[in-house]
DNA sequence: CAAGTTTTTTACCATTTGGTAAAGTTACGA
DNA sequence: TCGTAACTTTACCAAATGGTAAAAAACTTG
């Protein structure tokens, strides 16, 4: 896309992380169209042309930022296994989204504003990306249900909530931290009432 | 704030509501910065001065907007009712807000936009309107909790789970759609799951 | 170290956008 | 029905913004 067709050098590597790296933060908080590329090139201490000689344009970032992010964003859910131990299945996935929404809140935001709107850039890769490993998951945790491991419910809608409770976490953090102040201890109880919440949904 | 001081006319009301409705779904979907005078002015049929002769600038609709519809929001929140029965209060509660979250997807997602960039315009009102009454009526679930009659747990937690879910199907409906196609079933489906699961959650 | 290639910087441009000035039109009370 | 105040429209502007051209600088490699 930027470039023709070329093995990417040291320094094409290491300025296209810092573009990135800068234009997470600005996109997930002020959206795509509430950022500039003179905000962008002021984080990351670059000159505005110099953005647009890696990225073809302010949209290209955007895509990019989506498409690298997405996969590892999906991995804990790819990572949830037919084999163990359903119950604890369910809760590991769990506990690692509580984790992401820790450590990458910004990443979270990112999809947040995306979906809200839309999903005008990301709908494509909801469809290709994303359906089939849902599909594929669901299917797991419907005969996890079938054999009586876990109770039974909507797998899909199951999902939903676990999306929806733990990434609450990372998207509404302005709103958390006005309603529950003390950051320290917040997270500990976070995560302790969305494990309690879940097994007790969860056990038969 | 437009006006000096005084009453509005009808064609005043009138036009303002109108504003209002068409900067509502712009809002919604493409942010504030993401909206423009334009567009705005184009879905309701006005020309750009005459919204500037409504309001004073593009911030003040928006707002206008935040403040107008903070209140209708929390309603749901505000009449969750300490002498009821402690169990059906909170199901009423999540009743509500997901027949909210059906009916007016564009507040939901208007207040999810504003959050999760930061609340910049809505912070002071969080403080002030917000939190008073979240804090009362984490008071009211406590008790409830403490006399035995629903499962005792963190009340913020809580409150923020009912909040996540519930408005996560207005705010991810583009993803929800890719994932559960077959509009008719779906909102239905979400009604029972919702409910069975905080009943599991909630019932001691 | 010289020639060529990659990267950075400066100067610039066209369009979009929030907003204004002021003339024109409509509604409405006396 | 007439005058005035409320409302609408046309024409316009300054700043911001995404992006370009091309020269300057830095780096790579024979």
């Amino acid at each position: 896309m930027t470039s023709p067709a070329r093995k990417p050098s040291r320094i094409q590597t290491e300025n296209r992380q810092r573009i990135r790296d800068a234009a997470l933060g600005l996109f997930a908080t002020h959206g795509f169209r509430g950022t500039t590329l003179d905000q962008i090139a002021d984080a990351c201490g670059m000159h505005k042309p110099n953005l647009i000689y890696y990225y073809d344009s302010k949209e290209a970032i955007h895509i990019d930022l989506l498409n690298t992010l997405m996969e590892e964003w999906l991995s804990p859910l790819d990572a949830m296994n037919a084999e163990g131990d359903p119950l604890e299945e369910i809760i590991g996935y769990i506990r690692r989204k509580m984790e992401m929404s820790r450590l990458y809140p910004r990443e979270s935001r990112l999809f947040a504003n995306e979906i809200v709107q839309g999903a005008p850039r990301m709908l494509p890769h909801l469809e290709s990306t994303l359906k089939p490993l849902f599909d594929r998951q669901c299917g797991i945790i419907a005969k996890w249900m079938k054999d009586g491991k876990i109770a039974e419910m909507h797998p899909a809608h199951l999902i939903f909530s676990i999306w929806a409770v733990t990434q609450h976490y990372a998207d509404f953090e302005a709103q958390i931290a006005v309603l529950l102040p003390g950051d320290d201890k917040r997270a500990r109880g976070a995560d302790q009432f969305v494990e309690m919440m879940f097994r007790k949904v969860l056990t038969p």
